[in-house]
DNA sequence: AATAGAACATGATAAAAATCATATTCAAGA
DNA sequence: TCTTGAATATGATTTTTATCATGTTCTATT
Protein backbone atom coordinates (compact mmCIF):
# COMPACT_ATOMS: atom_id res chain seq x y z
CA UNK A 1 0.00 0.00 0.00
CA UNK A 2 2.59 2.64 1.07
CA UNK A 3 6.20 1.88 -0.22
CA UNK A 4 8.78 2.20 2.23
CA UNK A 5 10.42 5.23 0.58
CA UNK A 6 6.43 7.23 1.41
CA UNK A 7 6.64 6.01 4.97
CA UNK A 8 10.24 7.19 5.35
CA UNK A 9 9.38 10.40 3.65
CA UNK A 10 6.53 10.71 6.05
CA UNK A 11 8.28 10.15 8.95
CA UNK A 12 10.79 12.67 8.20
CA UNK A 13 8.09 15.51 7.00
CA UNK A 14 6.46 14.89 10.70
CA UNK A 15 9.86 14.98 12.35
CA UNK A 16 10.57 18.51 10.40
CA UNK A 17 7.28 19.83 11.80
CA UNK A 18 7.53 19.34 15.16
CA UNK A 19 11.66 20.16 15.66
CA UNK A 20 12.45 23.04 12.61
CA UNK A 21 11.13 26.34 11.72
CA UNK A 22 12.88 29.09 9.65
CA UNK A 23 14.94 29.89 12.77
CA UNK A 24 15.72 26.44 13.69
CA UNK A 25 16.71 24.60 10.31
CA UNK A 26 17.76 21.30 10.88
CA UNK A 27 20.42 18.94 8.60
CA UNK A 28 19.35 15.50 7.16
CA UNK A 29 22.48 13.86 9.94
CA UNK A 30 19.95 15.07 12.63
CA UNK A 31 16.80 13.98 10.49
CA UNK A 32 18.21 10.78 9.51
CA UNK A 33 19.14 9.51 13.01
CA UNK A 34 16.06 9.98 15.32
CA UNK A 35 13.93 8.85 12.28
CA UNK A 36 16.20 5.78 11.85
CA UNK A 37 16.53 6.10 7.97
CA UNK A 38 19.29 6.03 6.37
CA UNK A 39 21.16 9.11 6.32
CA UNK A 40 21.79 9.21 1.88
CA UNK A 41 18.38 7.97 1.68
CA UNK A 42 16.08 10.27 3.06
CA UNK A 43 18.40 12.78 1.78
CA UNK A 44 17.43 11.80 -1.55
CA UNK A 45 13.76 11.79 -0.61
CA UNK A 46 13.74 14.89 0.92
CA UNK A 47 15.53 16.64 -2.40
CA UNK A 48 11.63 15.45 -3.85
CA UNK A 49 9.67 17.02 -1.39
CA UNK A 50 11.78 20.15 -1.72
CA UNK A 51 10.58 19.87 -5.45
CA UNK A 52 7.41 19.58 -4.61
CA UNK A 53 7.58 22.31 -2.20
CA UNK A 54 6.25 20.52 0.42
CA UNK A 55 9.33 20.76 2.15
CA UNK A 56 11.59 24.06 2.40
CA UNK A 57 15.25 23.93 2.21
CA UNK A 58 18.40 26.37 2.41
CA UNK A 59 21.95 25.53 1.77
CA UNK A 60 25.34 26.61 2.96
CA UNK A 61 26.28 27.06 6.47
CA UNK A 62 23.50 27.14 8.79
CA UNK A 63 21.18 26.07 6.12
CA UNK A 64 19.19 22.53 6.54
CA UNK A 65 15.21 21.76 5.86
CA UNK A 66 12.42 23.25 7.63
CA UNK A 67 8.62 23.31 7.10
CA UNK A 68 7.04 27.18 6.66
CA UNK A 69 3.07 27.55 6.81
CA UNK A 70 2.62 26.79 3.67
CA UNK A 71 4.33 23.66 3.60
CA UNK A 72 2.44 22.70 7.23
CA UNK A 73 -1.06 23.08 5.11
CA UNK A 74 -0.45 20.17 2.78
CA UNK A 75 -2.42 16.78 3.47
CA UNK A 76 -0.49 13.71 4.37
CA UNK A 77 -1.59 11.84 0.87
CA UNK A 78 0.52 14.58 -0.95
CA UNK A 79 3.72 13.45 0.42
CA UNK A 80 2.86 9.92 -0.55
CA UNK A 81 1.96 11.40 -4.49
CA UNK A 82 4.97 12.84 -4.31
CA UNK A 83 6.83 9.61 -3.46
CA UNK A 84 4.82 6.91 -5.09
CA UNK A 85 3.26 8.83 -7.51
CA UNK A 86 -0.80 9.41 -7.90
CA UNK A 87 -2.23 5.65 -9.34
CA UNK A 88 -0.26 3.52 -6.41
CA UNK A 89 -3.09 4.06 -4.29
CA UNK A 90 -6.02 4.08 -6.58
CA UNK A 91 -6.12 0.55 -7.92
CA UNK A 92 -8.23 -2.36 -8.03
CA UNK A 93 -6.95 -4.64 -5.11
CA UNK A 94 -7.00 -7.82 -7.35
CA UNK A 95 -5.77 -5.92 -10.54
CA UNK A 96 -8.51 -6.40 -12.38
CA UNK A 97 -8.78 -4.11 -15.37
CA UNK A 98 -11.82 -3.56 -15.50
CA UNK A 99 -12.93 -3.67 -12.05
CA UNK A 100 -15.73 -0.77 -11.35
CA UNK A 101 -18.94 -0.29 -8.96
CA UNK A 102 -20.99 -1.45 -12.00
CA UNK A 103 -18.95 -4.21 -12.47
CA UNK A 104 -16.84 -4.84 -9.38
CA UNK A 105 -14.26 -7.75 -8.48
CA UNK A 106 -15.04 -10.00 -6.37
CA UNK A 107 -12.95 -8.10 -3.56
CA UNK A 108 -14.33 -5.05 -4.32
CA UNK A 109 -17.81 -4.97 -2.75
CA UNK A 110 -15.55 -6.16 1.20
CA UNK A 111 -13.00 -4.09 0.87
CA UNK A 112 -13.87 -1.02 -1.17
CA UNK A 113 -15.79 0.81 2.03
CA UNK A 114 -12.66 0.58 4.27
CA UNK A 115 -10.04 1.55 1.56
CA UNK A 116 -11.56 4.75 0.51
CA UNK A 117 -12.06 5.46 3.93
CA UNK A 118 -8.14 4.93 4.40
CA UNK A 119 -7.85 7.74 1.17
CA UNK A 120 -10.18 9.76 2.27
CA UNK A 121 -8.58 10.04 5.85
CA UNK A 122 -4.66 10.72 4.00
CA UNK A 123 -6.44 13.03 2.21
CA UNK A 124 -8.11 15.02 4.92
CA UNK A 125 -5.52 14.92 6.98
CA UNK A 126 -3.31 17.61 7.14
CA UNK A 127 0.94 18.14 8.42
CA UNK A 128 -0.23 20.66 10.82
CA UNK A 129 -3.24 18.24 11.78
CA UNK A 130 -0.77 15.26 13.01
CA UNK A 131 1.40 17.96 14.84
CA UNK A 132 -1.61 18.75 16.69
CA UNK A 133 -2.60 15.45 18.06
CA UNK A 134 1.46 14.67 18.23
CA UNK A 135 1.71 17.86 21.06
CA UNK A 136 -1.66 16.68 22.52
CA UNK A 137 -0.26 13.43 23.12
CA UNK A 138 -2.90 11.67 21.26
CA UNK A 139 -0.23 10.24 19.02
CA UNK A 140 3.77 9.12 19.54
CA UNK A 141 7.11 9.57 16.84
CA UNK A 142 9.42 8.02 16.35
CA UNK A 143 11.43 5.57 16.32
CA UNK B 1 -0.58 -4.06 0.69
CA UNK B 2 -1.08 -7.51 -1.37
CA UNK B 3 1.99 -8.36 -3.78
CA UNK B 4 1.46 -8.93 -7.32
CA UNK B 5 1.76 -12.22 -6.76
CA UNK B 6 -1.06 -12.68 -4.09
CA UNK B 7 -3.33 -10.55 -6.56
CA UNK B 8 -2.26 -13.26 -9.23
CA UNK B 9 -2.68 -16.33 -6.80
CA UNK B 10 -6.32 -14.90 -5.92
CA UNK B 11 -7.61 -14.76 -9.02
CA UNK B 12 -6.15 -18.45 -10.34
CA UNK B 13 -7.59 -19.97 -6.66
CA UNK B 14 -11.19 -18.18 -7.53
CA UNK B 15 -10.96 -19.24 -11.67
CA UNK B 16 -10.46 -22.64 -10.23
CA UNK B 17 -13.60 -22.19 -7.40
CA UNK B 18 -15.33 -21.93 -10.56
CA UNK B 19 -14.11 -23.86 -13.11
CA UNK B 20 -13.04 -27.16 -11.98
CA UNK B 21 -14.26 -30.22 -10.09
CA UNK B 22 -12.16 -33.26 -9.29
CA UNK B 23 -13.87 -34.65 -12.13
CA UNK B 24 -13.04 -31.70 -14.47
CA UNK B 25 -9.70 -30.55 -13.63
CA UNK B 26 -8.21 -27.34 -15.59
CA UNK B 27 -4.41 -27.71 -16.59
CA UNK B 28 -2.21 -24.06 -16.41
CA UNK B 29 -2.46 -23.73 -19.66
CA UNK B 30 -6.39 -23.05 -18.93
CA UNK B 31 -6.09 -20.90 -16.10
CA UNK B 32 -3.60 -18.57 -17.47
CA UNK B 33 -4.89 -17.71 -20.36
CA UNK B 34 -8.40 -16.43 -18.91
CA UNK B 35 -6.65 -14.69 -15.88
CA UNK B 36 -4.35 -13.01 -18.30
CA UNK B 37 -1.29 -13.64 -16.19
CA UNK B 38 1.79 -15.47 -17.36
CA UNK B 39 1.97 -19.09 -17.66
CA UNK B 40 5.43 -20.12 -16.22
CA UNK B 41 4.78 -17.43 -13.77
CA UNK B 42 1.31 -18.62 -12.30
CA UNK B 43 2.24 -22.62 -13.01
CA UNK B 44 5.23 -21.19 -10.00
CA UNK B 45 2.31 -19.64 -7.76
CA UNK B 46 0.13 -22.85 -7.87
CA UNK B 47 2.74 -24.75 -6.60
CA UNK B 48 3.45 -23.12 -3.51
CA UNK B 49 -0.16 -22.99 -3.44
CA UNK B 50 -0.55 -26.83 -3.88
CA UNK B 51 2.13 -27.64 -1.51
CA UNK B 52 -0.35 -25.48 1.37
CA UNK B 53 -2.76 -27.49 0.69
CA UNK B 54 -5.49 -24.47 -0.81
CA UNK B 55 -5.39 -26.14 -4.35
CA UNK B 56 -5.50 -29.65 -5.34
CA UNK B 57 -3.00 -31.34 -7.86
CA UNK B 58 -2.95 -34.33 -9.80
CA UNK B 59 -0.03 -35.33 -12.52
CA UNK B 60 0.07 -36.47 -15.88
CA UNK B 61 -2.40 -37.33 -18.52
CA UNK B 62 -5.86 -36.14 -17.45
CA UNK B 63 -4.11 -34.31 -14.97
CA UNK B 64 -4.47 -30.37 -13.70
CA UNK B 65 -5.61 -28.45 -10.81
CA UNK B 66 -9.11 -28.31 -8.68
CA UNK B 67 -10.69 -27.42 -5.62
CA UNK B 68 -12.22 -30.01 -3.18
CA UNK B 69 -14.65 -28.75 -0.28
CA UNK B 70 -11.93 -28.50 1.96
CA UNK B 71 -9.69 -26.27 -0.11
CA UNK B 72 -12.95 -24.29 -0.53
CA UNK B 73 -13.36 -23.54 2.78
CA UNK B 74 -10.26 -21.52 3.25
CA UNK B 75 -10.07 -17.74 3.61
CA UNK B 76 -9.22 -15.29 0.80
CA UNK B 77 -6.57 -14.35 3.49
CA UNK B 78 -5.24 -17.97 3.41
CA UNK B 79 -3.91 -17.34 -0.36
CA UNK B 80 -2.26 -14.18 0.87
CA UNK B 81 -0.02 -15.57 3.77
CA UNK B 82 1.17 -18.53 1.32
CA UNK B 83 2.13 -16.28 -0.92
CA UNK B 84 3.38 -12.86 0.86
CA UNK B 85 4.26 -14.70 4.41
CA UNK B 86 2.14 -13.51 7.21
CA UNK B 87 3.81 -10.69 8.73
CA UNK B 88 3.63 -7.97 5.18
CA UNK B 89 -0.15 -7.15 5.90
CA UNK B 90 0.16 -6.69 9.96
CA UNK B 91 3.13 -3.77 10.20
CA UNK B 92 2.30 -0.37 10.99
CA UNK B 93 1.39 1.70 8.18
CA UNK B 94 4.05 4.02 9.46
CA UNK B 95 7.05 1.13 9.64
CA UNK B 96 7.28 2.60 13.42
CA UNK B 97 8.77 -0.30 15.36
CA UNK B 98 6.60 0.18 18.99
CA UNK B 99 3.66 1.51 17.55
CA UNK B 100 0.55 -0.04 18.84
CA UNK B 101 -2.66 0.96 20.39
CA UNK B 102 -1.11 2.36 23.55
CA UNK B 103 1.56 4.40 21.70
CA UNK B 104 0.17 4.82 18.49
CA UNK B 105 1.78 6.39 15.92
CA UNK B 106 0.22 9.34 14.26
CA UNK B 107 -0.84 7.41 11.37
CA UNK B 108 -2.34 4.67 13.61
CA UNK B 109 -5.62 6.50 14.91
CA UNK B 110 -6.70 7.36 11.58
CA UNK B 111 -5.77 4.55 9.65
CA UNK B 112 -6.02 1.38 11.63
CA UNK B 113 -9.97 0.35 12.23
CA UNK B 114 -9.89 0.82 8.39
CA UNK B 115 -7.48 -1.15 8.29
CA UNK B 116 -8.80 -3.97 10.55
CA UNK B 117 -11.78 -4.37 8.71
CA UNK B 118 -9.96 -4.87 5.61
CA UNK B 119 -7.93 -7.61 7.56
CA UNK B 120 -11.03 -8.99 8.91
CA UNK B 121 -12.82 -9.29 5.88
CA UNK B 122 -10.19 -11.03 3.85
CA UNK B 123 -9.70 -13.33 7.42
CA UNK B 124 -13.46 -14.22 7.22
CA UNK B 125 -14.11 -14.46 4.01
CA UNK B 126 -13.82 -18.20 2.26
CA UNK B 127 -13.28 -18.64 -1.19
CA UNK B 128 -16.64 -20.62 -1.31
CA UNK B 129 -18.25 -17.15 0.21
CA UNK B 130 -16.98 -15.86 -2.95
CA UNK B 131 -17.73 -18.13 -5.75
CA UNK B 132 -21.53 -17.67 -4.15
CA UNK B 133 -21.22 -13.70 -4.78
CA UNK B 134 -20.10 -14.06 -8.27
CA UNK B 135 -23.00 -16.88 -8.84
CA UNK B 136 -25.39 -14.33 -7.88
CA UNK B 137 -23.94 -12.06 -10.04
CA UNK B 138 -23.22 -9.49 -7.39
CA UNK B 139 -19.29 -9.47 -8.28
CA UNK B 140 -17.67 -10.30 -11.47
CA UNK B 141 -14.18 -12.29 -12.27
CA UNK B 142 -12.21 -11.34 -14.85
CA UNK B 143 -10.10 -10.24 -17.02
C1' DA C 1 6.44 -51.93 -20.40
C1' DA C 2 6.34 -47.78 -23.30
C1' DT C 3 4.50 -43.38 -24.23
C1' DA C 4 2.80 -39.01 -23.49
C1' DG C 5 0.68 -35.38 -20.92
C1' DA C 6 0.61 -33.21 -17.04
C1' DA C 7 2.60 -31.04 -12.53
C1' DC C 8 6.98 -30.21 -10.01
C1' DA C 9 11.63 -28.54 -8.84
C1' DT C 10 15.14 -25.65 -9.73
C1' DG C 11 17.36 -21.99 -11.17
C1' DA C 12 18.23 -18.09 -14.64
C1' DT C 13 17.03 -13.50 -16.14
C1' DA C 14 14.76 -8.95 -15.99
C1' DA C 15 12.73 -5.11 -13.77
C1' DA C 16 11.79 -2.37 -9.93
C1' DA C 17 12.61 -0.72 -5.33
C1' DA C 18 15.73 0.31 -1.85
C1' DT C 19 20.21 1.76 -0.53
C1' DC C 20 24.75 3.81 -0.97
C1' DA C 21 28.47 6.97 -2.87
C1' DT C 22 30.40 11.06 -4.77
C1' DA C 23 31.19 15.17 -7.16
C1' DT C 24 28.90 19.75 -7.78
C1' DT C 25 26.57 23.99 -6.45
C1' DC C 26 25.11 27.40 -3.37
C1' DA C 27 25.28 30.64 0.70
C1' DA C 28 27.18 32.39 5.07
C1' DG C 29 30.98 34.12 7.55
C1' DA C 30 35.90 35.28 8.04
C1' DT D 1 37.11 36.67 -2.13
C1' DC D 2 38.26 32.35 0.21
C1' DT D 3 36.75 28.73 3.00
C1' DT D 4 33.46 25.82 4.81
C1' DG D 5 29.09 23.61 5.63
C1' DA D 6 25.21 22.54 3.81
C1' DA D 7 21.84 20.86 0.00
C1' DT D 8 21.64 19.05 -4.85
C1' DA D 9 22.38 16.19 -8.92
C1' DT D 10 23.62 12.10 -10.66
C1' DG D 11 24.39 7.63 -10.91
C1' DA D 12 26.18 3.04 -8.98
C1' DT D 13 25.13 -0.94 -6.20
C1' DT D 14 22.30 -4.16 -3.81
C1' DT D 15 18.13 -6.44 -2.73
C1' DT D 16 13.64 -7.81 -3.70
C1' DT D 17 10.02 -8.90 -6.73
C1' DA D 18 8.45 -10.38 -10.99
C1' DT D 19 9.11 -13.16 -14.99
C1' DC D 20 10.94 -16.81 -17.92
C1' DA D 21 13.06 -21.43 -19.15
C1' DT D 22 14.09 -26.24 -18.76
C1' DG D 23 14.89 -30.66 -17.16
C1' DT D 24 12.61 -34.25 -13.88
C1' DT D 25 8.96 -36.96 -11.92
C1' DC D 26 4.55 -38.85 -11.72
C1' DT D 27 0.31 -41.21 -13.70
C1' DA D 28 -3.28 -42.52 -17.09
C1' DT D 29 -3.58 -44.81 -21.34
C1' DT D 30 -2.01 -48.05 -24.97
Amino acid sequence: MLSNSSKYAIKAVLFLALHSSEENKVIVKDISKPINVPQAYIAKLLQELVKAKIVTSVRGPKGGFYLNETNLAHSIMSIVNVIDGEKKLNSCMMSLEECNEEKPCPLHNALSSSRNQILKKLRSKTIKDVVKEVKLGNAFLPL
